[in-house]
DNA sequence: ATTTTTTTGTTTGATTATGATTATATGTGA
DNA sequence: TCACATATAATCATAATCAAACAAAAAAAT
């Protein structure tokens, strides 16, 4: 892990939750306090955070500019091309089916689709903010039973894969951090990458959601080959997506 | 956790609830009478609270800070009786006690109280919506697996029952359509009142929030007598509660 | 491949925070 | 008022945290 990488990872936290301790961060990050103390003691020059004994908290004027930070990022570019991908995949989907939505933003954008577009669909999600929201909208819904992952708000562990493998689904929609052709569908951790293999081998057909920068990166885990699932993108000009055409179906977005 | 972090708990706390007790706050934070004690006097020092035999109260130029934002806050007239019953609710919790809460309005206003007073607390529930807004506000949170019920985004069902019944609560924390002295708690669904009486049976000290319309009204399923569970109320003036209070705790709030 | 630089973890002694103890002060009820 | 219980302040020992110096490891440059 990069320097720069680990500073992030304290602004983020702090901007989650306002303070931090070292032993937390260092635990967190997996690393000395000593390095914590040094990182926080460089974020302080650079006037986002204050120390104090014990830990940090977000400096004042930081705080107010990740505020305005934040809200522009929920109306990012990003957001219209996660909503295009998602319109190809809600056409996939038939009426009267029992489908799994992933957590993740991505997959969100699906939900308002499958309740206006897909009549009497059943969704499984491992997502408490997808399940709420999917209730709101009066789509039936089921939700995976276990400890919430604080950063991402799903449900993770073995307790939720079991559950899973006594489940069968007419198709499943997997957002996913990096496809190639080569090393597969990653994501970062290993939790969830088991989380979705199981997912995908319950389900008759699986959907991965994609966004053109996740086209040609690598993560650490592996949770499958590229044929295992369609893939579902908006990248339209780029030779790793070649490669993986002659592995699997790919569905391009146009927008 | 670290000093700020403690003084942030301290204050938000007597935000909500005009003054504290030293012991209170040992017992909730985790630390000694003296820790707090010091607490107290640096807070005293930074003019943002007034130290009594005790305890301590907001100063008076905080509070007038204070007042104004939870002007904003202010919602609808059952809204601020639900939060005031859910204040009282939340003095009961103490840190690092695992709880159960269930699904419905007023147990949401317990989420921010939790959120900010309580340190460490474990959060289960059967209520997506809430599982959602824990883990937004850092909050560890366990939701039981299970089909929503559109109505209420509540998980219930026999399968849910069998996993309340591998818990074990420190406390929980019910809503209630229904209470008197003779019939009990009632609700008017099967399914939640099994699923109410589960959580029951599996926690050290149950604690049912029901406002003045609730008390004397009578549903069709009987949950459990009144004397298996604390009542919190904002009722001060009827017979029922005197009859109430001869089976068990009354605990009301003043507002 | 070797040197240089950067980053990291460890050690040390100093500083700070905490909890226990004790003596004093405060409030409460007879 | 007096006794009694409880709260507080002051003191001390212990534990946690910190800063600085150093050594080891990793990365970058030669």
């Amino acid at each position: 892990m990069i320097i720069v990488e680990r500073h992030e990872k304290i602004l983020a936290l702090l901007e989650k939750r306002q303070q931090a301790s070292v032993s937390e961060l260092s635990a967190l990050l997996l690393v000395s306090p000593a390095t914590i103390r040094r990182d926080l003691a460089d974020l302080e020059n650079l006037g986002q955070v204050t120390r104090v004994h014990g830990g940090a908290v977000l400096s004042e004027q930081y705080a107010s500019q990740m505020h305005e930070q934040t809200i522009n990022e929920k109306q990012s570019l990003h957001q219209e091309e996660k909503r295009v991908i998602a319109q190809q995949a809600a056409l996939q989907v038939r009426g009267g089916e029992t489908i799994y939505l992933d957590a993740g933003t991505t997959t969100a954008c699906l939900i308002p689709l499958l309740a206006q577009v897909v009549p009497k669909v059943t969704v499984v999600t491992n997502s408490v903010n997808h399940a709420a929201k999917l209730a709101d909208l009066s789509v039936a819904v089921m939700v995976i039973g276990g400890s919430v992952k604080l950063a991402t708000n799903a449900v993770i562990g073995s307790n939720a894969v079991q559950q899973i493998q006594q489940l069968q689904f007419d198709r499943s929609f997997l957002g996913i951090n990096g496809v190639t052709a080569e090393a597969g569908l990653t994501t970062p951790d290993m939790e969830e990458a088991a989380m979705k293999r199981a997912v995908m081998a319950q389900s008759r057909k699986n959907y991965v959601l994609a966004d053109a920068s996740k086209i040609g990166a690598v993560n650490f885990v592996k949770v499958n080959d590229v044929n295992e699932a369609v893939l579902v993108t908006n990248q339209t000009d780029q030779s790793e997506l070649e490669a993986i055409r002659k592995q699997t179906q790919v569905i391009i977005s146009e927008a």
